[in-house]
Formats: C-alpha cells, structure tokens, sequence
DNA sequence: GCCTGGCACTCTGTGCGTTCGAGTGCCAGC
DNA sequence: GCTGGCACTCGAACGCACAGAGTGCCAGGC
C-alpha cells in the first residue's frame, strides 16, 4: 500500500497537472505545496508511483503525468466533490427559470452544464418508458390513407403516416379510434400490446387487415419512441483540449455525433451516484482520451435519465463532479414543478 | 475587364488552392494545366489579377492563393453547378429512402449532407409561413380542459393544452372541430386568421368564450411555430478544415452552437436558387473564413426551408454546390409524397 | 531506516546561422 | 504581347550549440 505522503504526491501531481497541462517535475512540486520533504524524497516516492503504474514521464528526463489509474486512485480515494461557489449556485437558478417546456429545460440544461465545468455537456431527455398514453387519434387523409398522432402524459407528440391496405370508411375509422382509446389512454407504453392484440378480431374481415397495420405501426412507434433522444452542447470547449488536438479531437466529435454512442455512455453508468469513466475505461475507442463524469436525475426519487460532461482526462474532477451534480439536483427541482 | 486567358489563370489558381491546400505558383500552373503560354506570362496575369484584389501572397516570394473576392468571380463566372455521379445519386435516395416522419427526414438529410460534402450540414425544419393546415384536432382531455392538435402538410405536429373559461360539451367541440376544418385545412397559415374570424359568432352564448379561447391558442401557436428549428451535423468535418486550425475552428464551433446565427445565416439566402456566401460576405464575424452554401426546398414549387453546408471558403465550390442542390430535390420529393 | 544534498547524465526546447528552393518581378528581345 | 533570362526575396529545413529542467543514484546524517 501507498504510504500517506506519496497519497499526497500523487494529489500534488494531478493538481498541477491539471491546472498547468505539463509534465510536473519534483522541484516544483516541493515549491507548490509544502510537502515538508526535500525534492530528492518526492523523487523517491515518483519512482515508486511510476513502478505502480499511477503516473508516466513523456520522455526521460521530462516532469511526470498521471496516468489513467493515476486519475483514478485520486478520483477514488484523495478528491472530494467541490461544493459550489454561491454565485455558481445562483447562475444555475437563474438559467433554469422560466422555462417554458421539456425542450427548453433541456435546452437550457445543456448550456448550463457546458459554460459552468467548460465542457461538453450531455443531457439525456426523460425517458419514456414509464410514459403513458393520453391519446390516440386517427385521421382519415385519402380513402386508403392515415394518419396516426399519439399524445403521451409528458406532452410528446408523435405521428405517423399509414398507407392502408384497402379503402377505410369513417365509420370503422371511428369505431376503431374510440376502442383504441378506451383501451390505452392512461396505460403504460409496455402494456399497450397485450392491450390491443386481440382488436382485429371484432371488425368486419375487409378491414381486419387495415386494423392490423394501422395496430402494428402504433407498437412500433411506441417502442421507438421510447428510445431516448439527447442533445450536445458546448462543442466548442473541445477546443481547450490540448496541444497536440487535432489528432485527439476528431475521434470525439465524431464520437458525439452518434447517439447511440452516447446513449450507451450514459446507460453504463450505474443508476446511483455519480459515475466517472476515466479514458480507457471508456467502451468507445474514440474516447479514450476522455473521461465522463455522468449522473441521473429525475423528478421524484427515481433517476428517470442521465446527464454529464464529456472532457479530457484531464480535468478538474472535484470541480466537474460538483457541477455535475449541482445541475441534476436543480434540473430535478424543475421537472418536479412542472 | 479581365481578358479570357486570365480568368482562366484563376479558375487554374482556385482549382489547385482547392485540392492541394497549398498557395500555387507560375511554372506548376503551367505544368498542370495546358495555358499555351509560358510561366512568365502566367506571372503578368497574375499580377493583374492580384491587382485587382483576386488572389494574394500570403508572404512575398510565395505562391498565391484566392481571396474572397476570387472566389465570388470563379463562382458567379467560372463554375458551373458539378451534376452528381450516379453512385451518388443512388446513394441520396438510398438514405432517405424509409424515413418514418419529419424528425427522420430531417436527420437522415443532415447526415446525408454531411457525408457526400464532407462538411458540416445544416437543415432547418420545414418552415410553418407558407406551409398549410392539413388537419386541425380538438380532443378534450377533461371538461374544461382541450387538446389542440395543428398538423401541417409538412408532416410538422404541434400541441397545446387548452384551459377552457367554461366546460365545453362534446357535442359544441365536435361542431368546432369540424367548421375549423371545412375553413382551414389546405389554407395557408398566413390566411387563417382572416378565415376564423366569425366562427365565435355561430355559437351558443356560453361557448363563445372557448371557442375564442381555441382560436386565440391556435392563432397563437400558429405565430409562435413559425419560429424556425435546425439541426446540424458533420462538425468532426471540421477537422479537415487547415493547418492553423485550432484558431479557426473554435469560432466557428461557436457560430454553430447558436440557432440564431444559422438561422439568421440561413435566413440570408434569397428565396430563389442558391445562395452562396464566401469569407467576409458572412454577417457573422466567427464565420468570415468559412463559406456557406444554402439552397431552399419544399414540397411543391414552394421552398419552405432551407438546407446547406459550411465549410472553408477553400471548399469545392462545383461539387458542393451539386450535393447541396440535388439534396434538396430530393428531400422536396419526400416532402412531397408525404 | 528514511531523508537529504550533491552530482553526473539525459533530454527537450530554443535561438542562430546556413542553405536550398520555389517563386517573384523586371527587362530586353523576338 | 509573349518569352527566356536573371537577380532577388523569403520561408522552410537543417544543423548545432546551449541552457534549463528533470532524473537516478549514491554517500552521509539524523
């Protein structure tokens, strides 16, 4: 095990590290922080932290860096979450005020997150999947076209265009769409298929197959409409990554610009607390020189979606993590409200 | 007036700036391109055309490169539109083939966009002022409490809820929800306040303040939908964008982050044809070394939006004006089917 | 046993001078 | 009006020396 003072090291290291973006050498170190031991010790204690793996050199005869384990030893045992200061605390409140619906909350939300820890922010809409439908409405558009709307309890609206496999008169156009109704308004998503399997049966065979359609475009927007949407902001702070960015920046937008990617970042973090994937640790090869500090929020007691920042490894964790979670405590609030 | 041969130079000057990304010289003009005169004459027109403020040296004893101004004329005389190839083609309609709705046309478009020009797409939603009712929805979710449903022949869905003054029967709402339509539906928004004017009129006493109520929503809603929507796509494009790219990029990040500026941007390209702005004919200051390609599309002969791309003012004008174009052909088709 | 000062060594970054080559401008001649 | 020739300019590339920061190791002291 690490003795204390090499714990302390190994905090010096990161901090300077992080705030300068060089390699930090033992002489600066003991100037920086009063370690109240001589350079020659601290080189001692990096010989050991390099041997462990926490911390590499570029090059020989170059300062030290910390390395992905390095991150996450002093994720994990030497940095609390910094508190927020009260102007920080007072700019998320101001932001989130007066949003006038979801798309505005998590608009606002994104922003929020990427000018407080400058960095991508990435904000998960409310998941659906305890969702329940308010409404099923069908339109008749040509004698063999219709159109689907269904309205969930979050306020979404989806539609859909059916081209029927037969002509549909207006009376079983309005009978279908008052047992739709009456079978699925206030019901759960998951629960609408059993719900309607058995509807087909109760209509005159000529339009059974139009039922049929019409059943099985409805599921399937269900089930779609429960895959989560995300939005991404503060693209531009990737251009503080680095020096040598060009390389390190391509793979992450690129990265970013596939949701399902992102979904799947956000999905590994566990359910509870605050998750931080440090470079390597991360599935996506694109982003391994980043690291993602991600939380769920939600309404009540139940997380019902996630959000973070994506960085270099490289970041101010203490920092990121308090804004982090700053932000879903008061997006929470917000829902709550509403 | 430049005499032919000199236009010629500079179409040969902006053909090779664009693919080689490298200021160009006399002697490897005359090598690559057959001019039928010698380097030095090459040089006197290039003088002349330096004159004149249509390309430049960025250092002395360096070859030259086009300004913006260069540019507009190899656009505005010198290029053509490049038609697709049929590889290409196929793949515009492979990809926007099988949309499910708006929302997926829309990606799918970006995308599209984005990887045939290899830059970075930018497509509004279709826009509501010219775009026409298609079907208005009254649903009531409690007695005095309605759901207005405005679906456009964009295929766009927008919802309000309804605070009813006075509960509002089944019988008056169905009565509204049809005059509403036998007014509205294929009329543009422009024209329906005009249209629903009287419609309080011919109703009971008691039911006017609703059906005041309704319109005033529905007007309202109509006004505010006009707001426009965009998405973009394509950003890790931006890589590709020079050398000294981190400075460059960062604004243009920042350009892109803001709705506003595109739409604005977007909003700038006149009704007919396309548009093209180059460098410094950007209003937006973070924009002035990008280019910006834009062309409206619609369903009918009608543009109701507008799609393009931004990238480099050294973009290949030809090619990417062809993409942009047949993209939004295509997209109108879809439109249009819909 | 651990810390310390000292020392030799190893790199990188920087500044400087030189060279090389692409490119220019200009001029005289065809 | 085009061309070949020529002197000139200037940036990129290279080599080189040097300063500075940092390391590893060792012998000595508490």
């Amino acid at each position: 095990m690490l003795s204390e003072r090499r714990l302390e090291v190994l905090r010096a290291i990161v901090q300077d590290y992080v705030g300068t973006e060089e390699p930090v050498g033992s002489k600066a170190l003991t100037e920086r922080h009063n370690l109240g031991v001589s350079p020659a010790t601290v080189r001692n204690d990096m010989a050991v932290l390099e041997d462990e793996g926490f911390i590499a050199q570029p090059h020989t005869s170059a300062g030290r860096i910390p390395t992905d384990k390095g991150y996450r030893l002093f994720v994990d045992k030497l940095a609390g979450v910094k508190p927020l200061s009260s102007p920080e605390r007072r700019a998320i409140q101001n932001f989130l005020v007066g949003a006038v619906d979801l798309d505005d909350v998590v608009g606002r939300t994104v922003r929020l997150l990427a000018q407080l820890t400058r960095q991508v922010a990435v904000v998960q809409y409310p998941s659906l999947t305890r969702s329940t439908v308010r409404h099923v409405e069908l339109l008749s558009l040509a004698p063999a076209r219709l159109m689907l709307v269904l309205i969930t309890d979050t306020g979404r609206v989806e539609q859909r265009m059916i081209d029927c496999p037969a002509p549909f008169g207006d009376a079983p156009l309005a009978d279908l769409r008052a047992r739709l109704n009456s079978r699925v308004v206030g019901r759960r998503f998951a629960d609408v298929p059993q719900l309607v399997q058995d509807l087909p049966e109760s209509f005159e065979t000529e339009d059974r197959a139009t039922v049929s359609t019409v059943l099985s475009v409805l599921l399937e927007t269900l089930v779609e409409e429960t895959e989560e949407r995300l939005i991404i902001g503060g693209t531009s702070n990737l251009t503080r990554f680095g020096h040598d960015f060009p390389v390190m920046i391509r793979p992450v937008l690129e990265a970013l610009e596939e949701q399902v990617v992102l979904l799947k970042l956000l999905g590994e973090a566990t359910d509870s607390g605050m998750t931080v994937r440090i470079g390597h640790e991360n599935a996506h090869e694109g982003l391994n020189s980043t690291s993602v500090v991600a939380v769920g929020y939600g309404s009540g007691d139940e997380a019902v979606a996630k959000l973070g920042v994506v960085g270099p490894t490289r970041m101010d964790y203490p920092g990121t993590m308090g804004a982090v979670r700053a932000v879903a405590r008061y997006v929470g609030q917000i829902l709550a409200e509403s």
